[in-house]
RNA sequence: UCCCCAGUAGCUCAGUCGGUAGAGCAGGCGGCUGUUAACCGCCUUGUCCGUGGUUCGAGUCCGCGCUGGGGAGCCA
C-alpha cells in the first residue's frame, strides 16, 4: 500500500506521530513528533509554552518554543484551540509540574484557532458546554468522561467474553410495540401530509415492513430466545425511548446492556449483576486512572474511595416486603405513601440506598400487579421474581427479574394485563418447546457512567445527547 | 407533562430601595529569562431572553411566551 501512495503521491504519507500519551511516559533524548491542539499557550519574553493535548490521555504535554524557531512571533500569538504538529527532543523539565517537555525543533500551525475559539482557558458550566456539543470533547472534563466510556464498553465486552457469554445483535427496528417498557419512536416512509387511512385510522399495511413499527425499547424479548439457544447471552447496543422525561437521568437515546442466563433464576442473576458491577469498578480503578483521580478533584470529592469500596464489598439485597417494612419505620416523613402494594417511589429508593444500606442494594421480589407480565411469578401468588439495583444518587441503575417459563401462567398473565398473545406468539413459543427456567437484567450503559465518574446529568456522558427538543449535532 | 428557580459583555457572574449597567476571564497594546487555566499596566466590548403592562422613569415590579436548570412522574 505504501508504495501504491509513493507512485501517486511521490512521498511519504504524514510521518508517524507519537501519541502524547506515550511521549509523557518516554525517557529525555527520544526524538519524537506529536500532534494534537493548544489548550493553553503562555509567552514570557525568550520563551512560549503550549500545553498540547491530544485526547490520548488527560494530561498535556508542554512543549517549549523558544525564539530561534523560524515561526516564533506567530507562536507566541497563537490561540487556544490550535491544530499544532510539534517535532522536537523529549527533555527533563527543569520546573516543577512536568517530568518532561518537549523542546521544539519545528512547529506546524496545521489548524489555527482565532480568539472567536468558544472553549476558553477556564472553567465553563455544563450547560454552556452543552450548547457546542462538537466541541466539548476538547475539554479536560468531557475529554475525561468519553475515555471512560470507550474503556467501560470495552470492559463490558469482556467480562463477558470471559465468561462464555455470546454478544447478540438485536433488532434496532421492531414491530413489538407490547413490551410496555415506554413510547415508541415511529418508523415509516408513509407520507406524513397524507397517510393513507382506513376507518379513520393511518393504514401501515403499505407501509415499509406491511405494519406498525417503531424503534425497540428493549432487546429482551429476542435476547430471551437467544438464550434459549445458547445458555448465556448478552445484548449490548442502542435504545430508544419517545417519553417526554426531562430529568438528568434520561434520554431519549441510550445504551443498555441486557444479558440473559439460561438454567438460571433470580439470586443467579442478582450474583451476575453485582459481580458485573464490581469488575468495572475494578476495571475503571485499574485502567481510568488519570481520568478518575481529575473527576475525584472536580467533579465528585471521594469518587476513587467510594469506587474502591464498591469493587470490594458485598451489595446488600432487601425482599420488597422488608424495604416496606423498613421504610415504614422510618422517621423523616415521605411525601408519597408507604404501603405493600405501592411502588417505591424514588424518595423510598434513595432513603433505602443512602440511608438504610448506605451503598448498592437488591430490592427483590416485588408485588406482581406493579411489575411487567415476563415476570415469573413465586409461589406465594404475589409477588414476582424482580429485582432492582439500587445506587445512591443515580437510582435504579439495574432492573431485572427470571423470567416466567410456563406457557400457562404467562399466557394467563398476558391476558390480565391486556396484552395479545397474538403479536408474541414468536415469543410464546419460547414457552411452547424446550422451554426452561432463565433470567437476566438490563443496565442503562450512561447511568453506569455517570455512578463511576461522578457526572450528574445524562446529557454529559453521551456524546451527543438526544433528549426532548434536542437532535443537533 | 406538572411544580419550582433562572436568563445581564464572547464566557463566569455582580447589580442594593425602581433613577437606562460593572468585575474577572477572553481579545488588543505594552512589560516580564522558565511559565503551569502564568503574572503586571492600559484599552475595547451590552437588543439587560422576547413581548405586553404598571410608572415621570423598569435590568429591577406584574402578565404572557421562549430557552435553560432542578424536583416529580415514566424508567435504564
Amino acid at each position: 500500500m505504501l508504495e501504491f501512495w509513493k507512485t501517486v503521491h511521490g512521498e511519504c504519507p504524514m510521518e508517524r506521530r507519537t501519541r502524547i500519551k506515550d511521549a509523557l511516559a518516554g525517557q529525555p533524548g527520544a526524538e519524537l513528533t506529536v500532534r494534537g491542539w493548544a489548550r493553553t499557550v503562555r509567552s514570557g519574553k525568550g520563551v512560549t509554552f503550549i500545553a498540547l493535548n491530544d485526547g490520548s490521555c488527560f494530561a498535556s504535554l508542554q512543549v517549549v518554543a523558544e525564539p530561534v524557531l523560524a515561526n516564533y512571533e506567530e507562536l507566541a500569538r497563537l490561540g487556544t484551540g490550535s491544530a499544532l504538529r510539534v517535532t522536537g527532543a523529549l527533555v527533563a523539565s527543569p520546573a516543577a509540574g512536568q517530568a518532561v517537555e518537549l523542546a521544539a525543533r519545528e512547529v506546524e500551525i496545521v489548524g489555527p484557532a482565532d480568539e472567536s475559539y468558544p472553549l476558553q482557558k477556564k472553567r465553563h458550566s455544563f450547560e454552556y458546554l452543552r450548547t457546542i456539543a462538537h466541541l466539548r470533547p476538547r475539554t479536560n472534563t468531557f475529554g475525561a468522561v468519553f475515555r471512560v466510556r470507550s474503556m467501560l464498553a470495552q470492559a463490558i465486552h469482556r467480562f463477558f467474553a470471559e465468561r462464555g457469554f455470546l454478544y447478540v445483535h438485536t433488532p434496532i427496528i421492531t414491530a413489538n410495540d407490547c413490551e410496555g417498557a415506554g413510547e415508541l419512536f415511529r418508523v415509516t416512509t408513509l407520507d406524513m401530509a397524507r397517510p393513507p387511512l382506513a376507518d379513520g385510522e393511518v393504514d401501515y399495511s403499505g407501509d415499509f415492513f406491511g405494519q406498525a413499527t417503531g424503534l425497540t425499547v428493549s432487546g429482551q424479548l429476542e435476547g430471551e430466545l437467544c438464550a434459549l439457544a445458547f445458555g448465556d447471552i448478552y445484548t449490548f447496543g442502542p435504545t430508544f425511548r419517545a417519553e417526554n422525561s426531562n430529568t438528568p437521568r434520561h434520554a431519549a437515546e441510550f445504551w443498555m446492556v441486557e444479558p440473559e442466563m439460561a438454567f438460571a433464576d433470580l439470586m443467579d442473576d442478582a450474583a451476575l449483576a453485582e459481580e458485573f458491577f464490581r469488575y468495572l469498578c475494578r476495571f475503571v480503578l485499574d485502567n481510568c486512572r488519570e481520568d478518575l483521580e481529575f473527576f475525584d478533584s472536580h467533579v465528585e470529592k471521594g469518587l476513587v474511595e467510594r469506587i474502591g469500596r464498591l469493587a470490594d464489598s458485598a451489595f446488600a439485597m432487601m425482599e420488597y416486603g422488608d424495604a416496606i417494612r423498613e421504610l415504614q419505620k422510618a422517621t423523616v416523613t415521605f411525601e408519597y405513601p408507604v404501603e405493600w402494594g405501592l411502588d417505591l417511589q424514588t424518595e423510598h429508593e434513595r432513603y433505602l440506598t443512602e440511608q438504610v444500606t448506605g451503598g448498592p442494594l437488591f430490592v427483590v421480589n416485588y408485588p406482581r400487579e406493579i411489575k411487567a407480565f415476563y415476570m415469573r411469578q413465586n409461589d406465594d401468588g404475589k409477588t414476582v421474581a424482580a429485582m432492582d439495583l439500587l445506587v445512591p444518587k443515580v437510582g435504579e441503575i439495574i432492573g431485572g427479574s427470571q423470567r416466567e417459563e410456563r406457557l400457562d401462567l404467562i399466557t394467563a398473565r398476558m391476558g390480565e394485563v391486556g396484552i395479545a398473545p397474538e403479536g408474541l406468539w414468536w415469543y410464546l413459543d419460547s414457552r411452547r418447546w424446550g422451554s426452561c427456567p432463565h433470567a437476566g437484567f438490563g443496565l442503562g450503559f450512561e447511568r453506569l457512567i455517570m455512578y463511576l465518574t461522578g457526572m450528574e446529568n445524562i446529557r454529559d456522558v453521551i456524546p451527543f445527547p438526544r433528549t426532548p427538543r434536542h437532535a443537533e449535532f
